[in-house]
DNA sequence: AGCCGCGTGTGACGCACATCACAAACATTA
DNA sequence: TAATGTTTGTGATGTGCGTCACACGCGGCT
C-alpha cells in the first residue's frame, strides 16, 4: 500500500520487518498485540509539525519511517535543534507520562510514517504491562543519555570548530553502522540548521566548512561530503 | 539513632515521615515493602563520591537526606555542574537500566543518608512490580525534563548575566516553595562552583555579582543574599 | 602573633565569534 | 528566460568574556 506522499506503508507492527532494529518496537508478541489495539498509524508529509514545545501532551508518537527534527525555541525567536530522531524512537514520552507540557517541538524532515497513541490509552497500556513499562523506562533512559551528551557538548567543548567536527564524526559513524561507506555522508540540513544544532551562527558554519576544505580535511561535491582526513577531524573534535 | 556524621538516621522507608514529599519514595505499601528488602541504607560525610562518570553501573542511589552535586567533566579538566539533587531523587537510574556507564559524577555536598540498591536486585524488583516500574519512568521523565532545561539555558540564553539571573531566581523560588522567605537565600556554593553551573568563569561570576550589587538589585551580608529588585532580575533573566 | 590556604575582587589584553551587509550560486516558479 | 526566493560565500566591525596576573580579606593552624 502506498501513502499519499509516495512512501510504502507498514500495516501492522506484528509483521514489521524492521522491528528488531527499532528500539522501542522490539517487545514481546503479547505486549505488541495490545499496542496494536490502541495505535493509530498515520503518514505525514515533509515539514509536518507533530507537536509544539509548551503544548499539553495529547499522546506519544512512535516513528516507523522517516526522521523528525526536535527543537527548542526561545521567545526571542532563537532556535536550537536538539536531535534528529529516527525510526524506533518514541516522541512526547516524558510529557505524556508526567502530564506536563511537551519539552520540544517535533517536525518531520521527510515523509514519515508514525504511530500515535492517545495519552489515556497509553497510560492504561503501561499500567497493565510490566514489559511495556520497562521498555518505556529504557527509552526514557536513552533520551536522558542523549540530553546529557548535548549538555556535555554545549557546556564543555569550547570552540565551534570542535562541535562541528564532533557532529560530522557522529554522522559519519552513524553511516558506518548502517552499512554505508563511513567517511562519506550527504548533508540533509542547511548550514543554518547545522548552526542551530551546534549553537553558533550560520556564517560561522560556512566559514568552518571553507576552512576544513582548504586544509584538505573535507571535500564536497554538491551535498555529498567526503572526510579525507578523519584523524585531523578527530583531533579538532577532542581539542581541550 | 545518630550516624557518625551527626545526622539523625531514618530506619525504614515505611515510617519515613517525608515520604509523601519524596517523589520516588511515594509508592504503594506493598511495593515499598519489597524495596525495603533490597535496599542498603548508608550515611555519607560531606564530599563523598557516590560514583564517577564513565564507571559501569553498580546500582541506584536514593537520596533520603542531604544534597548531592552532579557534574560532568571533560578530559581537559573542565567541570560543569549539572544539578544539585535533593531528597527523593534517584541517582544512577538510566545507567543502571541500560547497563551503560554512569552519565555524571555524584558527590555529596553535605552529610547525607542514602539508600543503595544493587543493579540485579533493582532490575528484578522492577520486572516484578508495575507500580515500581512506573515510578521509575516518572523519575526518568523528571530527569529528562531537567536536562532539557539545562540545554535550553546553555543553548538559547546568551549572556552569562542572563544565566546567573535565572539561577538566582530559581534558587529563590525553591526557597519560596519550602516555606522560607522568598527573595532571601544563602549561597551554599563558591563563585567557582556557580561559574561551573552556568558555564562561565569564576571571575565573570564575581564581576556580575559586583555589578548587580552596584545596581541595587542584590544585597549581601556574608553568604546571605537578598534580592532587592526581583523585577529587574527577571528582566535580565529573560533578555532575548 | 605570624603563616598559609582558600575564596574573592579588579585591571589589562586578546580572541573567537555574533552581527551586519552585501554578492554570488542555485532552485523554483511562472 | 526572466523573476523570485533560498542557500551559500566573504569582508568589515564590534564585543563578551576567557585568561593571566596580582592584591586583598578571612579563618584555621601552630
Amino acid at each position: 500500500m502506498l501513502s499519499p506522499y509516495g512512501m510504502e506503508i507498514v500495516e501492522s507492527c506484528l509483521d514489521c520487518k524492521l522491528r528488531a532494529d527499532h528500539l522501542f518496537c522490539d517487545m514481546p508478541p503479547a505486549t505488541l498485540q495490545n499496542f496494536e489495539g490502541i495505535k493509530f498509524s498515520t503518514a505525514y508529509p515533509q515539514g509536518a509539525v507533530l507537536f509544539v514545545e509548551g503544548q499539553m501532551p495529547r499522546g506519544i508518537f512512535v516513528i516507523c519511517k522517516g526522521s523528525v527534527k526536535l527543537s527548542i525555541n526561545s521567545p526571542g525567536g532563537r532556535t536550537m535543534i536538539v536531535k534528529l530522531a529516527e525510526p524506533g524512537e518514541v516522541l512526547g514520552l516524558s510529557a505524556t507520562i508526567s502530564g506536563k507540557p511537551y519539552e520540544v517541538t517535533a517536525e518531520t524532515i521527510d515523509p514519515c510514517q508514525i504511530n500515535f497513541v492517545k495519552r489515556d490509552d497509553f497510560l492504561r497500556f503501561l499500567k497493565e504491562d510490566v514489559d511495556a513499562c520497562f521498555k518505556v523506562a529504557e527509552q526514557l533512559g536513552e533520551k536522558y543519555h542523549n540530553a546529557c551528551k548535548e549538555v556535555r557538548s554545549l557546556g564543555l567543548s569550547h570552540s565551534a570548530a570542535e562541535k562541528l567536527a564532533s557532529l560530522l564524526l557522529e554522522w559519519s559513524s552513524k553511516n558506518g553502522a548502517a552499512g554505508k561507506p563511513e567517511g562519506r555522508l550527504t548533508l540533509r540540513l542547511t548550514h543554518e540548521e547545522i548552526a542551530q544544532m551546534i549553537g553558533t551562527s550560520r556564517e560561522t558554519v560556512t566559514r568552518l566548512f571553507a576552512d576544513l576544505k582548504k586544509r584538505q580535511i573535507l571535500q564536497s561535491k554538491g551535498s555529498t561530503l567526503v572526510i579525507r582526513n578523519s584523524g585531523a577531524l578527530r583531533d579538532i573534535a577532542s581539542h581541550n
